[in-house]
DNA sequence: ATCTTGAATAAGTCATACCTTTGGGGCGAT
DNA sequence: ATCGCCCCAAAGGTATGACTTATTCAAGAT
């Protein structure tokens, strides 16, 4: 859990009922009604409704209540946020938003890696090249799920780019609830592994426009994996 | 004020102090000395912690206090922070990553608008490219930015990804900043206000190639400038 | 019908007491 | 002198009750 402490057990309850719609635009909660639901003190209530509020999912008005904002308002960018959506109804919905996210920030990311890598994220990103190589000729899925998050994250962060850094986990997110969901073929397509690599290749060479096109041609890939899987 | 009441008070003291470096990383505060330094009571000291913590800005530990986090924890999406760091020591950073930011993404937003806009959009853009072109003309840079900050979040609205959608806020920010800080030109570069026009016929023509390639050359444009003035 | 006013309601704030965790110092054993 | 254990104090975490303020709604006056 992110936040901890009582209010992080509302969050974990309130949060994703209002994300997956359980709670609807326009819902009304007070806090003493969550008080007596949650069995805890207006305190730790009012902490964890600021939290959402400060999120944009809920607004607090006098005479009048907590008030579910539309969609339109909430703070897509909050990990919280997008964690809950992906774990509830609007699954679909977050990782298409995301896949689009994916295809116009990592080649971009790619690119800049290419120019901005250090030696160490060198080395890694064409050890994590390895290993996807490996794993995915033994179908070891859990394995290979983790190095491909790595491999995305390390190029996101080797690109110097403090924001890109940061949608790192965003896209493990992605990765991850792909996996689990079976959108993944059972053996990861040797053709995509072999993208990863020229990636590597390419950020390693300082060749941007090589590294972006690959990136480019693996997330445009999973987009329309995705598309297909998803109608 | 995005964040009502007095926790807001607090948060837009504590907010810039921290964004700007001048509270530094493992600088530890305590509630009970903020208590006292803003004449408020401990809710209000918690209530507004409980959202640095959120943003990442903070973490809280018992018998420690209330420390300030490294900022490659920092929640660089949300957009308090974006606007914090837009307005202190940190502003030449957040512009670059920003920058890098619309590179990636509003080239991806315009090629999705050009296949989703709805009629309105098109008037609305087109309408725009108009306006821009009558106030760069006249120099007017206060209506010429408001109808730029406009114009770009139409088109990321008219991409039909929320993600998208919800940076066209932040791209204003960053709009406003520039224009503020004359980062500018004294008048708008007629070169610049074409490649608007040309943004808006092709999204209404439905050529997404043409729109994604002008929309690409107005922020790289603005990235290389950027990278002029800051050095 | 419209405006005014007042009462009811629910959030916002404050003060205080108490619980829980945890870092660090002191003390003893080795 | 060093190591390890234990206990205490410090600081955040939670609970509670009283009070304040804004806001809606409706009744009554114009």
């Amino acid at each position: 859990m992110e936040i901890q402490g009582l209010p992080g057990k509302l969050l974990a309850e309130l949060g994703p009922s209002i994300a997956s719609g359980e709670l609807a635009e326009g819902a009304v909660l007070r806090i003493e009604e969550l008080e007596e639901r949650f069995g805890v003190s207006r305190t730790v209530v009012r902490e964890a409704v600021r939290i959402l509020e400060s999120m944009r999912l809920v607004a607090s008005r006098r005479r009048v209540g907590i008030t579910v904002q539309p969609r339109r308002d909430w703070d897509v960018f909050d990990p919280l946020v997008i964690r809950w959506r992906l774990a509830g109804a609007d699954r679909a919905a977050q990782l298409r938003s995301l896949g689009s996210l994916r295809v116009a920030v990592e080649p971009a990311a790619a690119a800049l890696a290419a120019q901005h890598a250090t030696a160490d994220q060198c080395r890694e990103l064409s050890a994590l090249a390895v290993e996807l190589t490996v794993t995915a000729r033994a179908a070891d899925l859990t394995a290979f799920l983790r190095h491909d998050i790595d491999f995305h994250a390390t190029v996101l962060r080797a690109s110097g780019n403090e924001m890109f850094a940061h949608l790192g986990d965003t896209v493990g997110a992605v990765l991850t609830g792909r996996t689990e969901h079976n959108l993944m073929p059972h053996q990861p397509r040797a053709y995509a592994v072999q993208l990863h690599r020229e990636v590597a290749e390419a950020v390693c060479a300082g060749d941007a426009e090589r590294a972006e096109r690959a990136m480019r041609t693996i997330v445009t890939g999973a987009l329309e994996e995705l598309a297909a899987e998803l109608g």
